[in-house]
DNA sequence: TGTACACTTTCCCCTAAGGGCAAGGTCAAC
DNA sequence: GTTGACCTTGCCCTTAGGGGAAAGTGTACA
């Protein structure tokens, strides 16, 4: 039997830890002193102990691997098979997200090099007044949390394709997202996925004409943030007021898979001048 | 003017978010109504807070966000392109750590595929009693933190090779390190740096000759905290006691840059056995 | 056998970046 | 005048432990 001092060297953990694992159910002590309370462990629990830093080194919580200590002995290995396939997906995201962040790193500084302020492309977002054109889109509307956002935009614009192509119906223009939810929220954007066609059958509606302020982005969808705060920005200005559902035209298709530089996105802000000092402006 | 609502969501991020902000000094509601406590943000406050989340995107903490916008005017550009480069350097350190981790992960998938569990590996080390000879190192020891240590082992190194060249001096072995802490210390372990010569000059020492339990690893360092909790598990099994520092030796040497999986490495802990039901152990 | 010191225990507070919720005050549209 | 949306502060919660205090315990040494 090792005191936690002992066994605690051998595993090259703290005591806190130790402690911390016991009081949490992940590792108990073999044997604790009822009189004095002191804690023993076995030299065989070091073997767990091992095991529980590398899920520790795979990013795994303590909740994580406490689940997967509890697991049936039979059913153990397929179980933590599967696991490690999905936090092996989870880090790849997680490294590509990184990458990504490199290259925006790296192109501020070249920017900052060359005397260019960080901030500066945002005073280089214009804004236009435009009027659409009334249009007639198959639409999907979902409920979109963050993260389904990469692996939801495929799908659904997918299945849209899918109905184009089987129902042998006319695309009219590029795939566009529309956003209803009136704010940012975390927890889930109400969220459209139309596609312009010719035909008006179920599953279309007309997305009505009108006036608009309009942004048109070239480059990553990172800066799209930026883009809509500008675009706030511009309407607050310029004394006009949304009126409608912001939404975006990806007039370089993204499955075509085009360099991210190259990709262009149009933002679209239905708005209307604000009445001023009149109290009733739901109705012109 | 715009209130706490607005602002969060032109900047698309949440009110408390601002709050916290404010509160810690980072960006202050332009003008905050006395009366009623109100906050109230400037649309020119757009810019300062797209900066902070991309600065955030980027892995900044909020405190050294808060550090660089406290920057003085004439040396903020410069000043933030340093910083930038650095925290770059960072981020590809630690892209570096999860592709690294991402191998052992598909490793251990591998495995487990097989029918291998996960721990199988440490049943394989095994540990031999041998009889070290005395060396004639030439050292130099130095207190070192953990993240000192990738860097630390090549400069140290460096330095005991250049010696050797200027001085023309004869290696008559592989470099090793020598751990001192006798127990893992987090905030700093003593650890002599050494490289075996022929020469008896000044910085040199003869380390002592003696049994050992010795361990051979062949693959990267990274199982080299199961070695050393192997060993000390063979020790307290076999009943002997540690009597001076664990070294290592790279047989291997790490700057050829060798492909991790045939990295040779031995372990050897300084043994005795241990005097049984006798109190005075540190005498024979 | 006494003593000094190393070891262990529990308890409490602290971290970074906010989220959730409650109670109460305020604003704007009807 | 009322209602519902919005704002305020305050408190507790999150992860994976670290730091330190106060008190009890174990053991090596004289």
């Amino acid at each position: 039997m090792l005191s936690i001092g002992e066994f605690s060297k051998i595993c090259e953990v703290s005591t806190k830890t130790l402690r911390y694992y016991a009081e949490m159910g992940l590792i108990q002590p073999e044997e604790i002193n009822p009189e004095n309370g002191y804690r023993y462990y076995s030299i065989k629990q070091l073997k767990t102990m091992l095991f529980i830093t590398r899920m520790k080194s795979y990013h795994f919580s303590l909740e994580e691997i406490k689940a997967i200590l509890e697991l049936e002995e039979d059913v153990a290995e397929e179980k933590l098979c599967s696991v490690l396939h999905r936090k092996k997906r989870e880090i790849q995201d997680r490294l590509h997200a990184m990458e990504y962040t490199l290259t925006q790193m790296t192109s501020d500084i070249l920017n900052l090099e060359k005397g260019i302020p960080i901030m500066a492309y945002l005073d280089q977002i214009n804004v236009q007044l435009v009027e659409s054109q009334p249009m007639n889109i198959l639409y999907l509307r979902k409920m979109m949390s963050r993260e389904d956002y990469t692996t939801g935009y495929g799908m659904y614009f997918n299945s849209l394709y899918e109905k184009i192509a089987t129902e042998q119906l006319m695309m009219l223009g590029s795939p566009m997202t529309i956003y209803h939810s009136p704010e940012f929220n975390p927890s889930g954007n109400d969220t459209e996925f139309a596609i312009p066609i010719k035909e008006a059958i179920k599953g279309t509606r007309v997305l009505p004409a009108g006036l608009c302020a309009k942004t048109v982005l070239t480059g990553a969808y990172a800066e799209l943030t930026s883009i809509y705060a500008r675009l706030r920005e511009w309407i607050e200005h310029e004394n006009y007021e949304l009126v409608d559902s912001p939404y975006e035209i990806y007039v370089t298709d993204p499955k075509q898979g085009a360099a991210p530089e190259e990709m262009v996105t149009e933002v679209y802000f239905p708005v209307r001048k604000k009445i001023a000092a009149r109290p009733k402006t739901l109705e012109s």
